[in-house]
DNA sequence: TTTAATTACCCTACGCTGTAGGGAGTTACG
DNA sequence: CGTAACTCCCTACAGCGTAGGGTAATTAAA
C-alpha cells in the first residue's frame, strides 16, 4: 500500500504537475506526457482499484518501461496525489449559482457524492492526505463562495464546508462499500448472511448491544 | 499497501479472532495468542505508522517468523481489521449516561476523536471497511442508546450517529495530518510556505480563488 | 555548423512485501 | 500406542517501488 507521503521529490517538479506547466527542456522529445500518465492511472484505478495500479501496469499501458515514468511524475505518492486533484478537476462549477445557500451547497455536495462513486480510490487516497491543487482549491472556492456574504465569520464558513464535505465523504463510503461488497466477497447479502449470520448470532447473544441490533 | 479485502479465508476463523472465541484443539500448545499478536501489532502502528507493520516486522517482535502467525490470523487484511475493532474497543463507555442527548453524544464524540488520534492508522485502515466486531458494535450501540427514546425513527438515529462518526472522523483527519505534516516532510510550517509559497502564488494568481485564498 | 550539454528511455538489480508449500516435531484423542 | 491434528520453521515465488548506469536523441551554445 502507498501509505508513504510525498516531500521525497523536487517541489517544483510536483507543482508543475499539479498545475499543469510546462516547461522547455533540452533532451529529446518526451513521448509522452504528464496528463497522459495520470489520466491512465485514473483510468487503471476507475476499473481496476488502487490496488491494481502499479507503475509497471500503468507503463505497460502506455508503452513505455515502468522506470520511464519517473521522468514525468517524481514517485506514486505524487502520482496519486495530481491524481486526486485532477478527478476533483471534474467537477463542473454551477456557472449561474443557484439563489439560495442550501441549493448552492446542496448542488456541490451532489456533484461531490457523484464524483466519489464513480472514483471510488479518492476515498482511499484523501484518507490522510489534503493538498493543494487547482481541482481541490476549485472545489474549497465554491464551497466557501457559497456561504460567504451570509455575516458569517471565515473560521465558521470552514467549519460548515468541512462538515459537509466529511458528511459527503462518510456517506459516500457507506454507498460504495455496499456497491462493492458483493463484488469483494464474491457473495449475495443473503449468502452473507446465511455464512455469517448464524456465527454472529452466537456471539451477539453473549454481549447484548440492545439497540444496535434492533436498528442494525 | 494492503489495499485487499477479506474474505479469503475461513470465516469462522476470522470472527473466532474477532471475538476472542477459543476452541480447544489437538496439536502443540501455542506459544501465542490471538490477543497477543494483534496488541502487538496495534503497538507497531502506534510507533511507526500503518507502513511501518509488516508481517516479518510484526513476527520479529513476537520471537516468531512470519509464517507462524498465519496460524493464527488468516491474513493481514483480518489483522488489520481486527487491530481496528480493538482499538476501538478502548473507547469506554459512559456506566451512568449523561441527562442530555447532547452531553451523551458530545462524550461520545469526544472519546472517538481522543482514540483517532492516539491511533491515527484507524483513519486508514476504515477508510473502506466496516466491521462487526465487538468494540465497534459497542461504540455503535452505545451512540444510537444515546438517541433512543427521543421519538425518532430506526432510520433517522442511524443518520444521526453516522452524520456524527464522519464528522469526528473528518475532523480527526485534519488534526492527525496538521500533527504529522511536519515529521512527514521533514520542515517546519515557516519552511513549507518558503519553499512552496512562491510556487504556489505563481500559479494561485492565474486562476483566482478570491475566497479559498481569503480563507486560507 | 559544429560541439557540448541535457534529457528520455531502457535494462538490470536491490530490498521489500504478502503468502503458498512442505517438512519436523509436539500434543491430544480413539 | 498409533494416528490425526496442530504449531512452527525454512524455502521460495511473484510482485512491488525505485536506485543506478548506459545509449541514443535533441537542443542550446560556440
Amino acid at each position: 500500500m502507498p501509505t508513504e507521503y510525498s516531500g521525497t521529490g523536487d517541489p517544483r517538479r510536483t507543482i508543475d504537475l499539479l498545475w499543469g506547466v510546462h516547461r522547455r527542456r533540452r533532451g529529446p522529445r518526451p513521448s509522452l506526457s504528464g496528463e497522459q500518465i495520470v489520466a491512465a492511472a485514473i483510468q487503471i484505478a476507475d476499473r481496476e482499484g488502487l490496488g491494481g495500479l502499479s507503475m509497471r501496469r500503468l507503463a505497460d499501458e502506455l508503452g513505455v518501461t515502468a522506470m520511464s515514468l519517473y521522468g514525468y511524475v517524481p514517485g506514486k505518492a505524487e502520482l496519486l496525489d495530481v491524481m486526486a486533484d485532477r478527478a476533483y478537476g471534474e467537477i463542473t462549477l454551477p456557472g449561474v449559482p443557484a439563489t439560495t445557500w442550501r441549493a448552492r451547497l446542496a448542488a456541490l455536495a451532489q456533484q461531490h457524492w457523484t464524483l466519489l462513486l464513480s472514483h471510488p480510490w479518492l476515498l482511499q487516497i484523501s484518507a490522510s492526505r489534503p493538498l493543494l491543487g487547482p481541482g481541490m482549491t476549485a472545489l474549497y472556492d465554491a464551497e466557501l463562495t457559497a456561504v460567504d456574504g451570509l455575516g458569517l465569520t471565515d473560521i465558521d464558513m470552514d467549519l460548515i464546508v468541512s462538515l459537509l464535505d466529511d458528511y459527503v465523504r462518510g456517506a459516500a463510503r457507506g454507498a460504495v462499500e455496499a456497491a462493492g461488497a458483493q463484488d469483494r466477497t464474491g457473495m449475495t447479502d443473503q449468502q452473507w448472511w446465511e455464512t455469517y449470520g448464524p456465527l454472529l448470532a452466537e456471539v451477539l447473544n453473549q454481549a447484548s448491544y440492545p439497540v444496535a441490533v434492533r436498528v442494525g
